[in-house]
DNA sequence: GTCTATAGTACGATAGAC
DNA sequence: GTCTATCGTACTATAGAC
């Protein structure tokens, strides 16, 4: 028997060392070069061998996707603790932007290529990480019952919160990241800090679309933003979450940018301005300046080459 | 003479054939499908002819973005004509994701395939319109001269809305979007309906990625939103328009909804639902359900074909 | 389980005849 | 100005020997 489960880690770790040098080369040269010849060449392996443990390029790329998913989730689903449901929100918008432009080719994956890893991305990474997303619940559950203070804050019985939150990671575990945000709408709405008649899922898919457009932007356009990247993200907060705040009672728009503390949690290590630090390396295309020459390889000057995008067929 | 003018009108002719049959292949399989040899079956051409008039597929792709781009400014110069600056901004709003929703490759290719596109739709094709622009600003100075309701309203001088957009028309003609979105906030601030604090280059580009951010997830994400799109789109234009409407002198609250005409321009036909028009056709990949697997072509089932992503070699 | 070898497809770009 | 022919490259995926 032991020896059955030797050979059945070794496959498992070489399935690892597949998805590890796969993630490499998309980090480094963008998911349009990811290959399975050059997946091979990385592990020491010939290309066949890659067929044994994954049937398709694709299906590398949706593993790749579920991983990244999972581990955005795990940036995020930590700051569900904030008690006030506002800067919870902040916090994630925060931590969201801050996971996109460090992690850029992932993100890109995951959301900017096409529909189906973002599919794969849900499905895949979702199951993992439900388990954890409902042991935070309880966690937070046993937090704001035992702080007066924050219950007071939060108004929402803290029940509330979590159910919505487990009932997130059992239904769709995919939409966590939504739910979590749904989660705090409704601790808001419920402290009357947002119009009774919110609709809290399209504000939440309102306010993630800004918060995507923010990451996209930056990791498509040369020069966006021209701000620092921090400024504009505290733009777009505030926008959602500073004013409605006063919305509903005629509340003083004097303390509009009155909340607590600013910067909650800066997540993923220090500022996260356009150039960070993982996922980078040579752009995808056009190696130097403009279009896309120099570096003649092997042959003449010709300049083939071409990447993928496998089509169907 | 004649002679060598026909000649000249039928290179430009046969460089219109390339550009459209390019345009039909971008809307219909994606850009990832584009392919001078796909170019010149479509246009009954050898592929060594399309390099008589353009050196690359990539610069066949940067002219398409620089058209799009150039289509996109037209929609929504128009709307400069709007007198109130935030119902201004609403219809800019609209009228971009209404593009973006409809035109769904040709947004795509510009704002989401790769830094060099964007580059080359804003030089490229910001000078075509520079000029109309320009007389643009032109007539809104004769009408807000004319008009004492509207002068009133917008409180600013008429002439510094024209400037701003002229100057932006002859600066960077390629931001010519972002500075009309600008010229609007200058007009909004001006009328104390915006913190006077407020920087106006920072927000228009907050405001500019919430928008982007409502098309890209639309044509990334299969399910988004589920709400109504027009619905996710007024939400959003609400927190950024509706409640910055009420912040400097206490406003009442009551009013922030209280704008003149919902709805102004509908610009690119009747809904912008996630199923539009143009630009439709089979997804790039995965051309059935779930993988790309089916639609074996000649030979055996194997799966072959590949797409692209010139590397720069 | 792993490799070599290869089938099959696609691509960008160019040389050189007409 | 247009074509044919072709080079050089790249890719996915499989068959079949070891």
């Amino acid at each position: 028997m032991g020896i059955a489960e030797r050979k059945n880690r070794q496959k498992q770790a070489l399935r690892e060392r597949i998805l590890d040098a796969a993630r490499r080369i998309v980090m480094r040269e963008g998911f349009a070069a990811l290959s399975m010849r050059k997946i091979a060449d990385a592990i020491e392996y010939s290309p066949a061998t890659l067929y044994l443990h994954f049937a398709s390029r694709d299906e590398i790329a949706h593993a790749l996707c579920a991983e990244g998913y999972a581990q955005l989730l795990e940036t995020l689903v930590p700051l569900a603790g904030i008690v006030d449901p506002a800067e919870r929100l902040k916090a994630l918008g925060r931590a969201y932007v801050a996971f996109g432009v460090t992690h850029r080719e992932t993100y890109r994956l995951i959301f900017m290529e096409d529909q189906s890893y973002m599919g794969a991305a849900l499905a895949g990474a979702g199951t993992s990480v439900a388990g954890k997303i409902k042991a935070l619940a309880d966690d937070k559950a046993a937090l704001s019952a035992t702080d007066p203070m924050a219950s007071a804050t939060a108004t929402t019985p803290a029940t509330e919160v979590n159910d919505a939150a487990a009932a997130a990671a059992d239904d769709d575990p995919g939409a966590a990241a939504l739910h979590l945000t749904m989660a705090a709408l409704e601790a808001l709405k419920a402290a009357g800090r947002l119009p009774a008649s919110t609709d809290t899922a399209v504000w939440a898919e309102a306010f993630w679309a800004t918060l995507h457009g923010i990451v996209a932007l930056n990791l498509t356009c040369p020069v966006f933003p021209t701000a620092p990247l921090d400024t504009v993200v505290d733009v777009a907060l505030d926008a959602w979450l500073g004013a409605s705040q006063a919305a509903p009672h005629t509340a003083p728009p004097a303390t509009r940018r009155a909340a607590p503390a600013r910067r909650v949690a800066s997540t993923a290590g220090a500022g996260m301005q356009t150039t960070s630090s993982a996922d980078r390396g040579s752009a995808p295309s056009s190696p130097a300046s403009g279009g896309k020459p120099a570096k003649a390889p092997p042959g003449k000057t010709r300049s083939p080459g071409t990447k993928r995008k496998t089509t169907g067929t």
